[in-house]
DNA sequence: GTCGGCTTTGGATAGTTATTCAATTATTGC
DNA sequence: GCAATAATTGAATAACTATCCAAAGCCGAC
């Protein structure tokens, strides 16, 4: 399974260079250099990428890579809604417990998930403005604070 | 048919401010403002509107307007659009009146919206083959002038 | 070693989106 | 006005993509 990784570079690359439509087509392409998989795994490597699938406007559509500046404009955006909504932090080992403002409790958890934090394994709003962040096994609360400040300098509990 | 280049408005402001990960349920957002189509209708849109669909790397997908990148090609069609519509300017210290050639004043609208110009606060087309367009605060018709003869070399009042 | 947990994968399939085809509605040219 | 032409749409369906589930594969602890 150490495949994987190098497979995920290739299709990065197939990306860029090519101009791909279906999931089928970039199928051949990993197959003509060396990496045989199905289409469920392309999928998910596909998720995992975030690459997404746009219109050209007339003839078809094609795959692209996410521009970095995307990314870090999008990460933006969830730090602010983040500091916008949040009022306080607690957290044992295996959840954190983000207390918000009234009526932010939703784009928190959203903003929460946007970040693609490693440590979160899924976030849930409560009605009463509160988020729940479900922590993946062998993170703890302590990480994903630490994860957290490293990600928003204006960030600091207590 | 005039509804289209309406309901593009909409669905464009719809993807802006929700997160929606399926065209069913942009088809109730629809719906609920007022437009009823079908998903072939919809996904006509999308595609001219080049809308994309990527994933957020973990929980699931959403829509997404083209970034400035993948806009240049798309700026071009509204250059075209324009130009095709395009018969005179006049404007004051805070409106721009373009005439068009007869029918093309919706068109000519979108397009200037679609160029996503910094001077431009909106637009109405009106019946008469007329497109006002309103100048944000500090912007003077000569600056909207000069930025549109900076996009569209091929444009020359007078 | 082998047991147990986690990850990765393929096959099958559910779910979603694009397109075909026919009908309807606008538009253009007399 | 009318006829011809082009655009737009919905229903049905084809095409494509994501996910479920079961079956390995890959560790590390004993």
């Amino acid at each position: 399974m150490k495949e994987r990784l190098e497979r995920l570079k290739v299709v990065k690359s197939l990306i860029k260079t090519h101009r791909i439509d279906s999931q089928d087509s970039l199928l051949q392409l990993l197959a003509e250099a060396g990496y045989s998989v199905t289409q469920a795994t392309l999928s998910r490597d596909l998720k995992y990428l975030k690459v997404g699938k746009v219109a050209d406007g007339h003839s078809g559509y094609y795959y692209t890579m996410p521009s970095e500046e995307e990314r870090k404009e999008s990460e933006k955006h969830s730090i602010q809604d983040f500091l916008r909504g949040y009022v306080s932090v607690d957290w044992n080992e295996s959840i954190v417990v983000v207390r918000t403002f009234s009526g932010h409790s939703d784009s928190v958890a959203l903003a929460i998930d946007n970040m693609g934090m490693e440590d979160v394994l899924g976030t849930i709003s409560g009605r009463d403005n509160v988020v729940f962040v479900a922590l993946r096994k062998g993170s703890r609360g302590d990480d994903f604070i630490a994860a957290l400040k490293g990600k928003i300098p204006e960030f600091d509990p207590e």
